[in-house]
DNA sequence: CCACGCTGGTTTATCGATACACCGGAGCCC
DNA sequence: GGGCTCCGGTGTATCGATAAACCAGCGTGG
């Protein structure tokens, strides 16, 4: 059994409260006293219990953010970025999974266990808006990276249709004039088809056309799905000179299908991707891609979050924080996988 | 103010034992009753307080990874597959953070925050054995990845030294020469110094000499300081035709080095990493590299948390668990960015 | 001389869920 | 008919820490 906050009491020689106000430090308590307790929780291995010590004061000074995956590159930086700004204030980010686009997708993750944080960053990739709107909780959510959810929650989007605009964009004015959009969806509202209408609104903007043979869709696993969808371009025979990745990962897949099928990047097809990964810099060619402002998006997802953590210090209850949107500033990334512009 | 349990009963005129039987399924409650209840918790918005169930029942059916950094591939890609064998047995993963090999490593997420959890997958990569030593915690805690740490603890650990060897081995087998061990180190105890070790054994089997000078370290950030690397050697004139970095993140920089300097993979270097990552399947060329036997660490860890955490159903209290060390077995995974053997 | 404030502590109530003991009645066996 | 289990429940103590109220002793100023 390990040792309770009253077992160092005892063997002290005092009272709970007052081994409670030595470790937290908030109240004043004699020197000679302070040096009994600190010495009895030596002796006995004493650590303090936070569940305990959450259950009474209602605060965990803990954000969640909750991913589809834990193996998505993208969600690890977003992790990493978002720990270090809550280092700052003394709290802990902590990650879980929701298993995104499967059945249970937040059931799995049992609404209660969100009321085990302080707040709660959902990525909701490959949820419906009608998943989210079944999200009844009182607990604070910031939502992430998508569009058109229920207007009850904060939202921190990334602009995905300009966004791939821009990438397209690029793409047909360095001369490409069949883009593949690899990732992409003609139909639902999710991310893939958000950037399916930025591909496609670049092309009515160049006045060319856009061809929905070219819209490949992607499944779970974005490295093998990005060199299949080259592989089955060039199997079916369909002609391609350019690829709009929808996600970084999803590029690097396809750039392994380039290869494999002799196509060299960028001289006969282009590549662009989406999330400006670390990773992306390293890859050989260099991987031209879309920025979704990292940093902002961290920043805003966390303002929002605070805001609704922090019982508003003015306004008194019963003044409903009223939901905003954000959208992240996007720019394009240009490195080796397009040509030079003209 | 979020409803409690004994709002429930109150509306459902039943004690609050009763609603927690009909949520638990842990007694028979009458048909009537139940109905009652799942109307009053359905009306009221009812959401169990797990923090609360947590302290009372002293379980949280939840485990914890300890990972050095959020941002690191490996580590997402453990998280995954933790996560998937944990689900079957209806346990939670989630992640943490040491923010590895700063002044506070595991000071900065307190041995309180283990509490929290069931059982601790810690991941020592860049602490040192004295710092594991502190680690006096009464919370089952299994060590991931690493070597000579205080058996006090159970460990899964990758063969290093033979992963290393065999990856030297291959490069020396296959024509070349002068090797750099990109990450390596000529000291310390760490998995740095272990490589390197393998590194070196296989140049002795080989009766070649290993030239210190082909050893370069790196800092945090593998990508850059693989790539930084080979612009070392090439800056300073230093002549190699290999590389074995010990990472596969380290070697997507050097592939990135090679590509900038012009030098051809594998024609005039080859190269071989370490952990075989999704992505480096994907890499132009594809990446040799070391597998650790991935599935098999996972099974092992969570083999060995079990063990600590179900207070061993035959024997009684008293028999100390006897702590073990596993070792994973180590492959090499043969792709492009080496020669095929002769 | 007494009210007053400070210091260093103790006592008590509480956070929300759950283990456990227990209850009266029904059915059943030997 | 005594002893047993099963049924659908209820009351109470408890998990460990903490906020808030309270208290004894001492110095001080008016």
């Amino acid at each position: 059994m390990p040792a309770t906050m009253s077992d160092v009491a005892r063997a002290a020689g005092v009272s709970v409260m007052t081994v409670s106000n030595v470790l937290t430090g908030r109240k004043r308590v004699g020197e000679n006293t302070r040096r009994r307790v600190l010495a009895a929780v030596d002796d006995l291995g004493y650590e303090l219990n936070l569940t305990a010590r959450h259950l009474r004061a209602g605060r965990t000074d803990t954000i969640v953010l909750v991913a589809p995956r834990f193996d998505h590159p993208y969600f690890g930086e977003l992790a990493a970025r978002l720990s270090k700004r809550l280092e700052r204030t003394g709290r802990h980010l902590v990650v879980e999974q929701s298993g995104a686009s499967r059945e249970g997708e937040l059931e799995a993750l049992s609404l209660a266990r969100l009321h085990l944080y302080d707040g709660v960053l959902l990525s909701v990739v490959g949820m419906t808006p009608d998943d989210v709107e079944r999200l009844r909780t009182t607990v604070p959510v910031v939502l992430l990276g998508e569009q058109d959810m229920p207007d009850r929650f904060d939202q921190v989007r990334m602009d995905n249709v300009e966004g791939a605009r821009l990438a397209t964009a690029h793409l047909l004015a360095t001369g490409s004039r069949r883009v593949a959009a690899v990732g992409g969806s003609t139909s639902g509202r999710g991310m893939t088809f958000v950037r399916t209408l930025g591909w496609r609104r670049a092309h009515e903007e160049a006045g060319l056309p856009a061809d929905d043979a070219l819209v490949l869709p992607a499944g779970q696993s974005d490295l093998a799905d990005g060199r299949e969808a080259v592989r089955r371009l060039v199997r079916e025979g369909t002609s391609f000179d350019g690829v709009f990745a929808f996600t970084d990962t999803l590029a690097t897949g396809v750039l392994a299908g380039l290869a494999e099928a002799g196509l060299r990047v960028p001289d006969d097809v282009q590549v662009v991707g989406f999330d400006n990964l670390d990773a992306s810099e390293f890859l050989v060619p260099g991987l031209t891609t879309v920025d979704p402002g990292h940093d902002e998006m961290a920043d805003h997802a966390l303002r929002l979050l605070d805001r609704l953590i922090d019982p508003s210090p003015g306004a008194g209850a019963g003044t409903a924080v009223e939901p905003e949107r954000v959208t992240g500033p996007v720019s394009l990334v240009l490195r080796g996988t397009t040509r030079p512009a003209p």
